[in-house]
DNA sequence: TTTAATGCAAACAATTTGCATTGTG
DNA sequence: CACAATGCAAATTGTTTGCATTAAA
C-alpha cells in the first residue's frame, strides 16, 4: 500500500467518527510515516519542536499517537525501558524485534514457525491469542564484534 | 531444590557481599517463595502490611524486590499493564506467559522448539541473546466459555 | 563499632486529564 | 455554529531516592 493510499484511509477513518483532520493530526501522521525509525512519544514531540510546521503540543502528540494505534495505523511496543515506541504498521507485515542492550539498535526478525508453535500453546491451555509480545534482548553483531560487552546507554529490564 | 537449600543460597549470596539479613528481608523473602501466585510490588507491600510479621515499608518492598531479582531469585515480567509483577524462580525451569485480558489470569508454557527457533532468528542477525520476552495476550478457557469476550477488568497494552 | 538497611517523605518520569479557548466540518 | 481538538498546567501512578535513624555483623 502506497503512501497516498494510507493518507486516505487515515481521512476515511475519522470521517467515519466524525473526528477532525487538523494540522497537528496531519503533521503527525506524515511525520510518523516518514520515518522507518522506532521512536519515542518524546523524541516525535521533539520533531514537532525543532522541525517547521504547524505548533504541536506534547498532549497532542500523545492523543494522536493513541488515535494511531487504535486505527492500526501504528503500533507501540515495549522495548523495555520505561518509555513505549512506536512505528508505523499500516502497510507492512507482522514482525517481532531484537532490541541490542548495548546501543539501543532494534533489529526486525519473522518466523512463520514460531508464531505457528504459539498458536499451538496457546491452543493446549484453552487460550485464544488477541496479540503477542515477543522480544529478544541481547547484543548486536556491531556491539558484539566491537566487544562492547555490557552495560552500555540502552539497558534491558530482564 | 527445596525451600531450605533455597534460604541458604540467599544468606550466602547476603553473606558473599556483606550485605545484612534484616528481618525485613527475611520476610520478604519467605513471602516470595510462600506463593506461587504472581504478584505486584503493591500486592507484596499490601501482604506486608496485612500479614503479621515485622514492619516492613513500600520502600523496603521495592529495594528487597530488586536484590532478589538481581541474585536471581526472583524474576520481573511486564504483563502489559503499568505495573511489573514477580514471581520466585529459583528451583523453577523456564517459561513464558499468557495473559487473559478479560480476568488477568497468568498462564506459563514453555516450548523447545521455539526457544531453539528464537535462537536461529538470533544467529541470522549476528545477534546474541541475552533474554527474551514472549507474552501471548488474549483470553483464557475459561473467560472464552462464558463468552466474556472484551476488554474486562484487565486490559493490554497492544 | 562500622557500615549497611530502614522508614519517611519528597522527587521522578512518562503519560493523562481538566478546562478554557480555538477551529474544523 | 456545534462540537471536537488544542495547549497548558496540574494531576496521576509506579517506582526511586536523600537523609537522619536504627541495627546487623
Amino acid at each position: 500500500m502506497k503512501q497516498t493510499a494510507i493518507i486516505k484511509r487515515f481521512e476515511a477513518y475519522l470521517r467515519e467518527r466524525s473526528l477532525k483532520l487538523t494540522p497537528q493530526r496531519r503533521r503527525i501522521f506524515d511525520r510518523v510515516f516518514a520515518t522507518h525509525e522506532h521512536f519515542s512519544a518524546e523524541r516525535l514531540y521533539e520533531w514537532m519542536r525543532t522541525e517547521h510546521g504547524p505548533k504541536v503540543s506534547r498532549a497532542t502528540v500523545y492523543r494522536t499517537l493513541d488515535l494511531l494505534v487504535k486505527g492500526g495505523f501504528t503500533e507501540s511496543l515495549d522495548i523495555g525501558g520505561d518509555e513505549l515506541v512506536y512505528e508505523h504498521v499500516m502497510g507492512h507485515h507482522h514482525h517481532d524485534h531484537m532490541v541490542c542492550t548495548s546501543c539501543g539498535r532494534i533489529e526486525e526478525f519473522q518466523d512463520k514457525r514460531i508464531e505457528e508453535l504459539q498458536v499451538e500453546a496457546a491452543r493446549k491451555k484453552g487460550f485464544v491469542i488477541e496479540s503477542h509480545v515477543h522480544r529478544l534482548s541481547g547484543l548486536c553483531r556491531t556491539c558484539v564484534r566491537d566487544g562492547r560487552g555490557q552495560r552500555g546507554t540502552h539497558s534491558a529490564a530482564e
